[in-house]
Order: C-alpha cells, then structure tokens, then sequence
RNA sequence: CGCGGGGUGGAGCAGUCUGGAAGCUCGUCGGGCUCAUAACCCGAAGGUCGUAGGUUCAAAUCCUGCCCCCGCAACCA
C-alpha cells in the first residue's frame, strides 16, 4: 500500500500511474503440492501433482500473480523406520537419500518450486513442538487412550475394517485388543464452524463432487477425535513436555504449509508468513481429501488462523486402469518416461491426458501415440515447415507487408481469441482443457497453410508480398500459441522462441495479432521439436524396464507348474539303495547313428564312466565338458545304440519335454556324494 | 446389505450438478495437397450413452432395481 501511495505521486500522467499499479500491485498466490512421504521413488503418478502445480503456478505467474509455490517431503513415521532398520541405516540417512531422489525427479520435470521443505527441516520440527505445546495448553489436545487391534510383531493397530480374514493385513498373523496411551486433538469442538465454512464458500472443495462426500461420510455423522501422537515408534517429532510421544503424521505433515512461510506460534511470523497466508490453492490427491478439508482447517481454527482458500483434490493416473505397484511390475516412472518422450512430452501427457475428475490412464502405447500425433504432428511438424518456407521463399526473414485477404480473419479471430479460452479453463483449474484450446490455434495454423498454399504463390512473383503476409501471419500464430504453451510446456516454448528469434509475450498482449517485429530473421535451420518414434522400438524400451523392475521386485514370471503322474510311495531303504555322486564331464562327443544321444566321459572320483545321454537336442558336446552335473553311479549298465553306459545323467524335464542338467548350486568337486 | 468411484462408436476422454438435436483427440476408410517430421487439409463410416424399469412433451443427464470394473491393505497417491 505504501509503495503504491508512492508511486501515485510520482506518476506524472494518469495512464503511468496506472501501468504502477498494475506493476505494485501484484496479487500474491500461494500454492502448495502434497509433501510426498520418503518411503520410496515417486511414479508418475506421484509425479503428476508436481508437474500441475508447476504448470498452474508458472500460469500464474504469466497472469501477473506473485506466486509462492511450495513442494517438499513427508519424512517421519514408523514405516520409515522400519525401512531404514532394514537398510541398515539411519532414518535420517534413509530420507536424505529418499528425499534427494524426489528432489531430483522435481527438477528433472524442470518445476519451478520456491521451496522444497522437508519435514525434518529444523525450523519446521521446532514450530511443530510449539504447536503441539500450544493446543495441548489450550485444551484442543488431550491425553487418552488410542484402542484397537493391535499386531506385535508390526507394531501397529489394525481397525476391524483393516483386517484381512481377520488377521494382520501385514504379516497375516493373529491380532489383539491393545490400548496405547496416546494425545487426541478434540476435532468435536471446531465442526459445525467447518461445516459453516464449508456450506458457505462452495469454491472451498474442488472438484465439488468430493464436497458431499466430505459431509456425509464424516461431517454429519460427528466427527471422532484425531490421534495425534505415537509412542510405538521414536522417527518423528518428539513431544517436549512427554518425550516418549511423537508426534504422529497429519499435526506434522499438514503444518508444513504454514512453518515453509515462516509461521511463528509465538506470533513473530516471518513476512512470507504475512504475505502469502492463507494458501490460495493446496493441491492434493483426492485421497488425502479428507485430511486437508476436515483436519487441516480444524487444526487452522485451533491455530485462529484463516483457511486456505481451495482445496483440490486431482484424480490418478493409472497403468493401463491398474493401479501402478512393483510387485505388478507395472510402474511407470517419470525419469523412464523422459528418457525416451523428453521431459515436455511427459508434462504434456500428465497434463492433457489426466480427466478433470476422473482417474486417468497412461500406457506406454497411449503415450507414444499422443507425442505422434499432436507432438510432432501437429505442433513440431508446423514449427517446422513454416520455418523451412520461410527460409526458402525469403532466406528467413519475415516481413509483414500488410496484403491481407479475407482467409486471414479467422486465424486472426482464433489467435487472439485463445488467450481468454486459456484463462476461463485454467480459472477452474481446466489443465487438460486449456491446453486442447492451445492446440486448437496450432491446428488453425495448419489449416491456414492448407488455404493459402505458399507453394503456389511462390511459383508468381506478382504474388510475393502476399506470401510474406501468409508467413509473417503463421509465424505469428505461432508465437502467440508458444507463449501460452509455455506454463505447461516451458522448454518447447523457449525452443520455438529460439528459433523464430523472439521471446515469450505478457499475457495481455495476446489480444493483439501482429507483435512479431517485421523483418527479423528466423533460424536458418530448424530443429526437430519432437521426434516421430516407433511404437515397437518404444514397446521393447518399455519391457526392458518393466522386466527389469519385476526382478528387482523379486517377482519371478509366473510359470504353472507340471503335475506328473505320482509314482509309487518308497521306504527310505529304497533310496538309500541309489547311489547319486557328482560327475565332472571330461570329454563328450556325439553318438553317430543317433539323433539323441551324447556319450561323455564322466570322472567320478578318481575313475572314469562312460555314460550316454538323450540331450543331443539341449546340448552341444563341447558345451558339456567342464560341467559338473548329478549322477546315478550304481545304474546297472546297458548298451544304448550300441555304445555302453556305466550310470545316468540327471535332467529336469519341463512340460514340453525340454531338458535342463541338474548341476550343484555351489561348486562341488566330482566324485562328492549327493544325499 | 462396510465405504467410495466408474461403465458414452475400435482406443483415450468431454458432456451428467443447471434434462432439450451425442462432442473432442487418436485409429479406420475415401479424397485433396506436396512447404513439412510418410506430415498437413477435407469428407465418411462407426454409439440402443452397462442393463431393466420409472418420472417427463423431452433422459447420457433426474429416480429405482440389477450386472460388471476399480479403489479403500500392502514398497502406492
């Protein structure tokens, strides 16, 4: 306010001073992402709420907003510790590692956060007991008993619901009533005030569809009281005046909001704090819903805070309608998928591809043929050509020299007309809507070529001035097009940019068609934005990868197993009659006159046997010397096709008849007995 | 009767709140064009909107029954 009282004064004219004004008075806009919990690599999934709020907040900032956006990490929890146990490291030492994986992906899908908080950050721990202290002062938490089905062995209580069969949904073993003494934060007390709230600010719950659920499913019903403390597990945030608690999940994760602002319970807030608080968007997946619209603003009524603004909670993308998981193998991940597409392919799938309220889906088919078709199709593929015409009809300088034809309105009409279709979706947080009206003028591009045919008026040099109008006309589309591209896709936009020698426009120049300075100079040769791919190259990447995460999973391909016709039952006399020994095979060389047989030289020992084998078809003679393999030595001989055999080579048989020898799992010298 | 979400041409999705000629992208087929990344442009075929009823002048949309799929437990959002 002082600033802008200034800056009236200053202003000598009236339209200076409003130019100021538009200038000093940027808006703030607060939004924040879900922390995501450091247990293990984000998938894409995971990785999509990242990249959307990064494409809101970039289009905020293009909107003339002072943006402050927020992303970080979910660090403590029993689940943590378990895993660092496991690992044999600290928790610390685990989430470090976990966190800085996330970070990478983050930046990898280039997302311009301002800050990636960790909830192990210390300032964020120390606002966290102070609050904890403060509700607990003031009556809002409380000591009681937390009661429940408790499983030993994984330290956790179960709710009946949880159980499968009855049992542990963990370890499956049995469960028993337990009590834990534990802190519950009174949520009773603060319902009907969110209940007001949130019948009377409609925009609070997005997409509106999850409201009722909200009211029905918790609201209405009453609210229980939340257990806010743990003593089962130490990786958290300790309780100062009960050291044996930790501070259990949603008091530490949700605050993050406001401790990244520099919240102080004392009241000495940091002027981020002042300045960006409330949020004007949290968004979140649509499972942690009910946490950041019942819990979140109880706890902010507690703290006499104000409300964020909106909530939003986005749906999932799924694997081909699956839900992604290792041990389906079926994970997609956002640093596989930019190897291959590139980054901006992937923010645009996650982008445009994900329903407003409905789960989504990604394969890697779909993705390959979205890059295609609207990627290198109809975007790069316009790039493109109108960069190599305009170089080959004017060395690549476009020049407007005004010889318009009645064509020319409706690219016009639509290239201007995009940026308010762009702002009316991404006001209700339209993403994928937003972006089909960008491609939509893209298309409209397309289509102009195909009207005015340049390759025709280049034939008639009666007709040059008109042409240069055509390509100053698409260059200018295209421009337009780039710089509302640029929140979703920011790389590409900086490339296209780039090489039509010009830079990303303000908001509000987009109503104007005809910016693009006359007579600069396109690059003289394009680059490719988006590389057409092969479905089957990208297919066989794709199972490299899956293939690679099933055996990392520990997943073995599921094989059905052979049922053989069950013979007789044996004392153990009759096995103890078989003598069975390791064999190293010293020569082998096939039987002539037969079509199966090998006949190796076997030292057992310290003699030798000659045994013939039906494995001609399995192995090559040179490929069986050197190998040590199970033998019956005590097999009666017998001539097979005239060459005799002193014992038997140990196979295992699949169903379709193939044979495998039977070789020690360590190394073993010939001749030890296999009992 | 645990809770919730969903079923719209071959694929992926809009449209459902606030009933009023079934829309978009891809694919397929036919045509055009040749500047361009076998691309681009035009046209066509293809749907009883899961199913059975109900309300209505009118239902993908509102109501009821039923069927099917998916989450709510797991390394997961």
């Amino acid at each position: 306010m002082y600033l802008f009282r200034g800056s009236e004064q200053i202003g000598t004219n009236s339209f200076e001073g409003a130019l100021r004004r538009i200038i000093v008075e940027k808006e703030k806009y607060y939004i924040t992402t879900a922390i995501a919990y450091t247990s293990g690599k984000p998938h894409i999934g995971n990785t999509y709420e990242i990249i959307l709020a990064d494409s809101i907040a970039r289009f905020k900032r293009q909107q003339g907003y002072d943006v402050r956006f927020q992303t970080g990490t979910d660090e403590h929890g029993q689940k943590i510790e378990i895993k660092a146990n496991e690992a044999g490291i600290t928790p610390k030492a685990f989430v470090d590692e976990k966190a800085g994986e996330i970070k990478r992906i983050w930046d990898l899908m280039n997302t311009s956060y301002d800050r990636f908080i960790r909830t192990t950050d210390q300032d964020h721990e120390a606002q966290v007991k102070k609050i904890f202290k403060k509700l607990y002062d003031q009556g809002d938490i409380y000591k009681g008993h937390y009661e429940g089905l408790y499983c030993t062995p994984c330290e956790s209580f179960f709710t009946e619901s949880q159980l499968v069969n009855g049992k542990c949904p963990d370890c499956g073993r049995e469960v028993s009533p337990a009590k834990e003494e534990a802190y519950f934060f009174k949520m009773s007390k603060y319902a009907d005030r969110l209940m007001e709230h949130i019948n009377t600010h409609p925009e609070f719950i997005q997409p509106v569809s999850r409201k009722n659920e909200m009211m029905n499913n918790f609201l209405l019903p009453g609210l229980q009281d939340l257990c806010v403390s743990r003593t089962s597990f130490q990786w958290g945030i300790s309780v100062d005046f009960d050291p044996k608690h930790v501070v259990y999940v949603w008091l530490d994760a949700l605050t993050n909001y406001i401790t990244g602002l520099g919240y102080d319970c004392d009241g000495n807030h940091g002027e981020l704090f002042n300045k960006n608080w409330p949020a004007d968007l949290h968004l979140i997946g649509k499972d942690i819903i009910r946490f950041h619209t019942i819990y979140w603003p109880i706890f902010l009524m507690a703290l006499d805070l104000p409300l964020p603004k909106q909530v939003f909670g986005h749906p999932w993308l799924l694997q081909g309608g699956e839900k992604m998981s290792k041990s389906k193998g079926n994970v997609i991940y956002a640093d596989d998928l930019a190897d291959i597409f590139g980054v901006d392919a992937v923010r645009y799938y996650v982008l445009h591809e994900t329903p407003f309220d409905n789960d989504g889906t990604i394969t890697w088919e779909l993705m390959t043929e979205r890059v295609n078709s609207e990627l290198a199709n109809t975007l790069g593929n316009l790039v493109h050509r109108t960069i190599s015409m305009s170089n080959k009809y004017f060395d690549g300088v476009v020049n407007y020299t005004g010889v318009s034809e009645a064509v020319d309105e409706d690219l016009k009409s639509v290239a201007v007309g995009t940026v308010d279709k762009v702002e009316e979706k991404m006001k209700d947080l339209r993403v994928a809507d937003a972006m089909t009206e960008i491609f939509a003028l893209f298309r409209r591009c397309n289509k102009y070529i195909d009207e005015t045919t340049p390759w025709i008026l280049a034939k008639d040099e009666a007709k040059k001035a008109r042409l240069e109008t055509v390509m100053y006309n698409l260059v200018e589309g295209i421009c337009i097009g780039a710089t509302l591209l640029a929140p979703f896709m920011p790389e590409t936009a900086e490339k296209i940019f780039a090489q039509l020698n010009t830079s990303e426009r303000k908001l509000e120049d987009l109503k104007i068609f005809g910016l693009y300075p006359s007579g600069s100079k396109v690059t003289e040769k394009p680059e490719m934005l988006f590389a057409r791919l092969d479905l089957e190259e990208v297919m066989k990447k794709a199972e490299e990868i899956q293939e690679k995460q099933r055996q990392e999973a520990g997943i073995k391909e599921e094989e059905p197993g052979i049922d053989i016709q069950p013979k007789e039952e044996i004392t153990y006399d009759d096995f103890m009659k078989m003598q069975f020994q390791v064999g190293e095979i010293i020569a082998c060389e096939e039987v002539k006159k037969s079509k199966k047989l090998l006949c190796s030289q076997v030292k057992i020992g310290s003699q030798v046997k000659q045994i013939v084998s039906g494995i001609k078809q399995y192995y090559k003679p040179e490929e069986m010397v050197g190998k040590k393999v199970m033998v019956l030595v005590n097999l009666k001989p017998a001539k097979l096709a005239g060459v005799l055999s002193e014992g038997m080579l140990l196979c295992a048989e699949d169903a379709q008849g193939n044979l495998a020898l039977v070789t020690p799992e360590k190394d073993m010298p010939s001749g030890a007995e296999i009992c």
